[in-house]
RNA sequence: GACCCUAUCGUCCAGCGGUUAGGACACCGCCCUUUCACGGCGGUGACACGGGUUCGAAUCCCGUUAGGGUCGCCA
């Protein structure tokens, strides 16, 4: 059997964190197996659609490193894949549905009147599930139309998953309920539904369905703040999945290797920025050089440093990327390597600088890098802890202004190795020129 | 309210009849160290409750409680 899953998110706002994890988990499904992954774009209420939320969609996708075989823009032999456009499908399937007297009208909408029998669900995640589905007024009858012709969610999400020959749904637990509804939906269609596997939801830290006031809920959140896609890719198939060992940081190629619907949790998770934040820090740590110049790139435009060739970029991301959590921060953290009029952080400069006897120290160690013959981190290094001993200084007393003289700020890449790509008459140019403003 | 799902450290994830209940994040110590970070070592910290079943339950069953979800002319 060929495997076919769907993303079939409505472009109403962003994309958020459970979209995405729903994404991916079809994605590695498909992925592992050999199948096709198809988006599909539910627009049926146009008044909450916008053309942004569309692209934020897609963007999304692309940016978490997640690719489909199907869809709006590159079509498939079932499209259109927006169901704005698939109105002759429905129609079509509405028809079958009238004339075997399973339509009826009330106040202009249509509704499907329910078998009223008892419907099990056999869930991938959740196992086999009976729903009574006799009691009318528990159940009442499901709306497929409204009076001005739109259509609803319910039916047109049933009849696209049949056109469009899906064999599994994946979606969240929120959709379980509706699942009963959805299989009778098959049956008066003649059709057999699909394997569903209702995987648990994302709560914040309230225990409550993760919502746009929550920080992190939008990808976009992700994206702006300087996440490796693959982080966040990570952290999320966390969020209800594991490799049933003690591995935590992990490529998508393994994730996609190990993945198994039937090792999905079904309790809700709560989504967690820190560890989030820590699998960043982990990725970064680990990827290549590259890959870091790569992903770090957009931030050092934006910010605007002159950096002229990428190969100057380099030795200073190089220094970089072990210490960095964020990729946004790289521009800050970079900036005093490209000019001379690199942002002071006021405080740092006060509380350091301001010591008293920085300023003989900061001259003291100007002099002895300036006397050094070789120019390299651990040249640097010996010089500055002779320096220290000589002058009856701890070895930090003369690091912190350092660093402040050198780049403006308190923390960031290593001192010695920041020094040595710096240069060494920039370096002590700097020293000099804090000394004269130090205490 | 009805129906459905869920219930292991604060959080995430292991455990699927016999374990000193494990790992990670966070937190707290210590070490390394140039700050932050990274790394190393150690610590605090959990089986919601009550009944069963069993020689033996975190693991299986029932109930209670709690949380979440669905019951739309939202998706």
């Amino acid at each position: 059997m060929d495997i076919r899953t769907r993303f079939a998110p409505s472009p109403t706002g962003y994309l958020h964190v459970g979209g995405a994890r729903t994404a991916l988990f079809n994605w590695l499904f498909a992925r592992k197996l050999g199948g096709k992954l198809v988006l599909r774009i539910e627009d049926t209420d146009e008044k909450r659609n916008t053309p942004e939320a569309r692209d934020a969609i897609t963007e999304g996708l692309t940016w978490l490193g997640l690719d489909w075989d199907e869809g709006p823009d590159m079509g498939g032999p079932y499209g259109p894949y927006s169901q704005s456009e698939r109105g002759d499908i429905y129609e079509k399937h509405l028809q079958k549905l009238q004339d075997a007297g399973h339509i009826y009208e009330d106040a202009g909408a249509l509704r499907f009147r329910s078998p009223r029998q008892t419907v099990v669900v056999e869930d991938l995640v959740c196992g086999k599930i009976p729903f009574d589905m006799s009691n009318p007024g528990t159940h009442p009858d499901m709306t497929i139309r409204r009076p001005d012709g739109s259509w609803i969610f319910h039916f047109v999400n049933v009849v696209d998953d049949i056109e469009m020959r899906m064999t599994h749904v994946i979606r969240g637990e929120d959709h379980l309920s509706n699942t009963p509804k959805h299989i009778e939906l098959y049956q008066a269609l003649g059709a057999t539904p699909p394997q569903f596997a209702h995987i648990p939801l994302i709560l914040n830290k309230e225990g409550k369905k993760l919502s746009k006031r929550d920080g992190g809920s939008s990808l976009a959140y992700f994206i702006e703040e300087g996440y490796a896609p693959e982080a966040v890719t990570n952290y999320l198939c966390l969020l209800g999945w594991s490799p049933k060992d003690d591995r935590e940081v992990l490529k998508l190629e393994t994730i996609r290797e190990l993945f198994d619907l039937g090792g999905v949790n079904r309790r809700n998770a709560i989504f967690d920025l820190d560890k989030c934040f820590w699998i960043n820090g982990q990725h970064i740590i680990h990827m290549t050089p590259t890959r870091f110049m790569d992903l770090t790139l957009p931030f050092i435009e934006k910010a605007g440093i002159a950096y002229g060739d990428v190969s100057r970029l380099a030795p200073a991301l190089a220094i970089v990327q072990p210490k960095v959590k964020h990729l946004s921060d790289v521009p800050e953290w970079i900036a005093f390597l490209f000019t001379e009029d690199f942002p002071i952080d006021p405080e740092a400069s006060q509380k350091v600088l301001g010591k008293a006897g920085a300023k003989n120290r900061l001259e003291a160690l100007a002099a002895s890098l300036g006397a050094l013959g070789e120019w390299n981190h651990s040249a640097i290094e010996a010089a500055l802890k002779a320096c220290a001993s000589q002058l009856g200084a701890k070895v930090g007393e003369l690091v912190h202004p350092a660093r402040v003289a050198a780049t403006g700020r308190q923390v960031g890449p290593g001192l010695y190795e920041l020094l040595e790509v710096l240069g060494k008459d920039r370096a002590c140019a700097r020293l000099m020129k804090a000394a004269a403003s130090a205490a």
